[in-house]
DNA sequence: TTGTAAGCGTTATCAG
DNA sequence: CTGATAACGCTTACAA
């Protein structure tokens, strides 16, 4: 089912057929509506490969996350997909899983699709080398996690969105400290550079807020299971543990349980990026909100406008938000 | 950057590019070298869209999920994202958000992209009707959510993934039954094919289980919020709660939880799917696992096998598992 | 083993 | 307002 088809059976010629279902101006109204409904009756749909190869855009975004299981990952994309159909985009969807070698593939993948823009969450590659690699599309990175970003570095100039994390743990800190928790640890996360900057993030707060205190590590360089760390910090008892994210406070607090430690009882726990579960949990997990699907949506104006305009936006840090829950109430 | 760049730079026609890149065996190996290498040195990578328009295949499939935000849904799309990655195959998503507008815009998307296969979870479309449109392309259906779904009917006799839902509720009630669990409701979900079929199941496990009673159901058409139904239950005080999904059990285990009511000490409460947060709420959530991941490995399979046999797989139900934990501990 | 040429299904240009 | 015609970038007979 060709346009060549629909135009035999209209008696006109494929290109009529073409500018008529693009709704161009110079078709008589007429003409439009016998093509559409011929065209419908035939269940015609054109060719986006072959309208591709000659308009030389493709109007499919590409776009890679670490892994959608994540249910922060999971928000970004339902942001950036739906974004992406509100503009009449279509995605193609990779997993990177934090790991070079596939997000090299997946960036290949989006090359050979000839994506409009492309969208790397999480990514583990070098920014510039990347956009030097996809140019001229456009590439915009959802909190990178290139090593070189870890701690104080920070992303390109345009084109970068990510979370404010930097006050997000700032905020938590002083909501512990005031709370009267004195000793306070990070629970690492997977190595990342956002895991490094968040435990940065944490001592500095801390040393702030309680001068001559230091931030005691769990996990790290030799991380092994959730009921290890839970193990450490049991015979630690600090006073308080800030995790790398909702997923491992939860995990850590379950472990706790199993322990007969008790949240916000013994040591209180908190997370990052309030995750829906983050609400649920018992006790109910205090954490800082991250605007995920905003991410995603936000991730697609960026590319649109670097399309019209011809022009990365400039880079953009999201506010985040404390979400003070049960897991660090004052103890009694 | 096209194959005529890279032949003009190795000095050989684009045809000889086109089967060194393919590493078609007629080529000799020092053209195949020489190809590579200037290629690569040039950053060519092959336009997808031409090389559809010629082989008319695209190496592509069409993954349409209600939503990716659900963690059941997340797992699917995370097996068949790789499973498609490790056979080739680029996956275009789309979210169908259970809205039957939605899922034909989908489809239409599929089917302009010339997906090679499509795969459609949670779908709320006649089957029959989508394999005609999607024709020749094979559909595979992943618990399906058409109305005409409802109750004991059943899917096409090919390509139809889904779980026993019935086993899994079957045993569910049992196992409540056997904890001396007599008075039984039913939470709904949103309306759905599942949430109705997931009733019945439960209503006929009772009636075999326990002669003479009948299943309570909470929620259903007049459905609110959760604190609503948490305060129907609260109200009702039966000796255990079925709930559609783990998300609406651990929605109303909170809810509960802030009535003062004690789970499972007052009331047993029990989800379906599994999903990662059963285990770690508390108290741990009784459910029943679903393969999600595997469902959408699976998918794949099929796709693949229907196109290279020519001829879709027959259905299949995958088996489920209950998995007891702590919600539905007998009382003390 | 390599080159030539046709054609995949569209859209854009240029006449009419 | 509509119709020819030439691309778009690639693969694949067919020839050499």
């Amino acid at each position: 089912m060709t346009i060549e088809d629909v135009a035999r059976a209209v008696g006109v010629s494929p290109s009529t057929v073409s500018r008529a279902l693009q709704d161009a101006p110079v078709i008589s109204a007429a003409t439009r509506r016998r093509v559409a409904r011929v065209a419908a009756r035939l269940g015609y749909v054109p060719n986006q490969a072959a309208r591709s190869l000659v308009t030389r855009t493709t109007r499919t975004f590409g776009l890679m996350i670490p892994d959608v299981t994540d249910p922060v990952h999971g928000q970004v994309v339902t942001g950036f997909e739906q974004a992406a159909a509100e503009a009449g985009y279509t995605v193609i969807m990779a997993n990177g899983f934090a790991d070079p070698q596939r997000e090299r593939r997946a960036i290949a993948l989006f090359l050979a699709h000839r994506a409009d823009g492309v969208a790397l969450m999480g990514s583990v590659l070098p920014q510039a080398r990347v956009r030097a690699t996809v140019r001229p599309a456009p590439v915009v990175f959802i909190n990178g996690e290139h090593v070189a970003l870890a701690g104080y570095a920070s992303d390109l100039a345009t084109g970068c969105i990510r979370s404010d994390d930097l006050s997000g743990i700032d905020a938590l800190v002083r909501h512990l400290v005031e709370g009267g928790r004195r000793r306070i640890g990070y629970a690492h996360g997977r190595p990342s550079a956002s895991d490094l900057t968040r435990r940065d993030a944490a001592a500095r707060a801390l040393r702030r807020a309680v001068p001559g205190s230091r931030l005691i590590e769990y996990g790290g360089e030799g991380w092994r299971s959730e009921s290890a760390l839970a193990g450490l910090i049991a015979r630690d008892r600090p006073d308080a543990v800030l995790c790398y994210d909702d997923k491992l406070a939860l995990r850590t607090i379950a472990a706790l349980r199993t322990l007969g430690v008790r949240v916000p009882g013994d040591i209180a726990v908190a997370g990052f990026d309030d995750i829906p579960f983050a609400a649920l949990s018992n006790p109910a997990l205090t954490t800082v909100a991250q605007r995920s699907e905003e991410m995603g949506r936000l991730a697609v104006g960026m590319l649109r406008s670097a399309l019209e305009r011809a022009q990365m936006p400039r880079s953009i840090t999201l506010p985040v938000q404390l979400v003070v829950r049960e897991s660090t109430a004052r103890r009694r």
